[in-house]
DNA sequence: AAAAAAT
């Protein structure tokens, strides 16, 4: 990394910047990140992540950045989860940015941003224990995921981080046919620290099983998803109404790593009109999102079979030998069909999506973590947020589109996807299969809107061209 | 198209 990712560089003064403060600019502060450049901090969260993190804070509460959790007038207990289990040593760039408004009264909302593997979890599970008090039997931090996998996920850091404090925890997730109870049979929620998919939160409070008045944080992890994807928005809304009418004061926090300007606009809109405390924000320019340590590749290919084949003929022996690999497709129908091919040629794959039943979710991730499977293929399920540290290879078997204009690509999600290699500064390789025109056009789009380029394999059928790939990611 | 939810 040269050494001028750590300058705390400042971006002119854009009008994204202007754009996203909604409040009067004379009461809004642009704060310049300067951190005191620890080099030699063996932090497992890697400080480069996030090299140029701006922040709008409206108001006149000052925030310093915590170059120590001691900082931050944490619990002896929560310190000692951070140093013994999580094996921190100092706050990483983006906690060190983040906490201290997450943890200064009057406790303001947040819409944080920051890139992929940067460690944003462990900041809103640090901000939860944090807040809750320990000797009130009742839901106090509630944390809402857009998927079963990073519900369960989240949990185990919590779980981790919080060892020491006591802190009652339970995940809010649909249960499978065999355990099933009615919800009205259920006891009520008196775990403190919630974690769950909006489904079975809006459930569990419409059922009156879930009281939202000693709330005093919510969470919404993968924010920019949860709250303007249709389907996902209107459970969203509708807890975050339920909880505003018992917990007007109740901090609200959104964390991403994308947030596109339309969808930013749109979600400090609702927390404003929601929520009567005001909300700083912390962002990333999208051109600085693209992860350095993960080396992005195209491959042109004649047809849809070769696809299979490239897969069969490079990937698969490639990936053997590499580490994990998690091949995306675009729909459920060719997850399958990719999955029956290459076991009728005779490889090891598994495959997960959304309609498989909640057991076999749980047991394919279960054996990808525990590196019974080193290839998985998977629909945009595990696009965000799933983290793996053994995952250094991604394909787009399809690359990712707008649903209802497939000739434009999405580009979140494909940041999404690519983060799943390279986690924490690891080093990672993406390889985008495309086939034709259209393919070729949306990955121009992509690359343009990030301002990234993305070199191309030579030549398909070239075993040497793929080793060349991987040797240039760093991963031969 | 995919995700979440249960009937």
């Amino acid at each position: 990394m040269a050494d001028d990712d750590f300058t705390g560089k400042w971006p002119e003064e854009s009008d994204d910047v202007t754009e996203m403060s909604e409040e009067p600019s004379v009461s809004s502060i642009l704060h310049s990140v300067a951190i005191d450049d620890s080099r030699n901090v063996n932090n497992s969260l890697d400080d480069h992540a996030d090299s140029n993190i701006q922040t709008v804070t409206p108001g006149d509460t000052p925030y310093t950045s915590a170059v120590r959790f001691e900082q931050l007038s944490l619990s002896h207990e929560l310190l000692r989860g951070l140093y013994v289990e999580m094996g921190f040593e100092r706050p990483s760039k983006i906690q060190s940015v983040s906490l201290p408004m997450i943890l200064t009264p009057p406790y303001k909302n947040l819409i944080a941003q920051a890139k992929n593997g940067s460690g944003k979890t462990t900041c809103f599970v640090l901000g939860m224990l944090s807040r809750v008090d320990p000797k009130l039997d009742a839901p106090q931090a509630l944390c809402i995921c857009p998927t079963r996998e990073l519900v369960i996920q989240n949990m185990e850091v919590l779980l981790k981080m919080g060892k020491y404090t006591g802190v009652t925890s339970e995940m809010g997730l649909a249960v499978d046919k065999a355990n099933y109870i009615p919800v009205s049979k259920r006891a009520p929620v008196t775990a403190q620290v919630i974690i769950g998919t909006p489904g079975t939160i809006n459930k569990w409070i419409a059922a009156k099983k879930l009281g939202t008045s000693n709330l005093k944080i919510l969470v919404f992890d993968e924010a920019d998803h949860m709250l303007a994807e249709s389907g996902f928005k209107e459970d969203s809304v509708r807890i975050m109404k339920e909880i505003v009418k018992w917990s007007p004061r109740c901090q609200v926090l959104l964390f991403s790593a994308t947030f596109n300007d339309t969808v930013k606009a749109f979600v400090s809109k609702i927390v404003k009109s929601l929520f009567v405390q005001e909300y700083n924000q912390m962002f990333v320019m999208k051109e600085e999102l693209s992860l350095d340590s993960v080396t992005q590749f195209k491959v042109n290919l004649p047809n849809e079979l070769s696809k299979i084949m490239v897969i069969k003929d490079k990937i698969m022996d490639l990936a053997e030998k590499v580490g994990q690999t998690i091949i995306f497709v675009r729909t459920k129908k060719s997850a399958g069909m990719l999955h029956e091919a290459l076991v009728k040629y005779g490889y090891q794959v598994t495959t997960i999506h959304g309609t498989l039943a909640r057991e076999d979710r749980d047991k394919i991730v279960k054996e990808f973590r525990e590196g019974l499977t080193h290839v998985l293929i998977s629909t945009d399920l595990l696009a965000r947020g799933f983290d793996q540290s053994k995952v250094n290879l991604v394909v787009n078997y399809d690359l990712p589109v707008i649903h209802d204009n497939t000739s434009e690509p999405d580009n979140e999600v494909y940041l999404h996807r690519i983060g799943r290699a390279g986690r924490f500064g690891r080093k990672g390789a993406v390889f985008n299969l495309l086939c034709g025109d259209k393919d070729n056009m949306i990955m121009k789009k992509i690359e343009t809107y990030f301002k990234h380029y993305v070199t191309e394999v030579p030549s398909f059928t070239s075993d040497e061209d793929f080793k060349e790939a991987l040797k240039k990611a760093g991963l031969m």
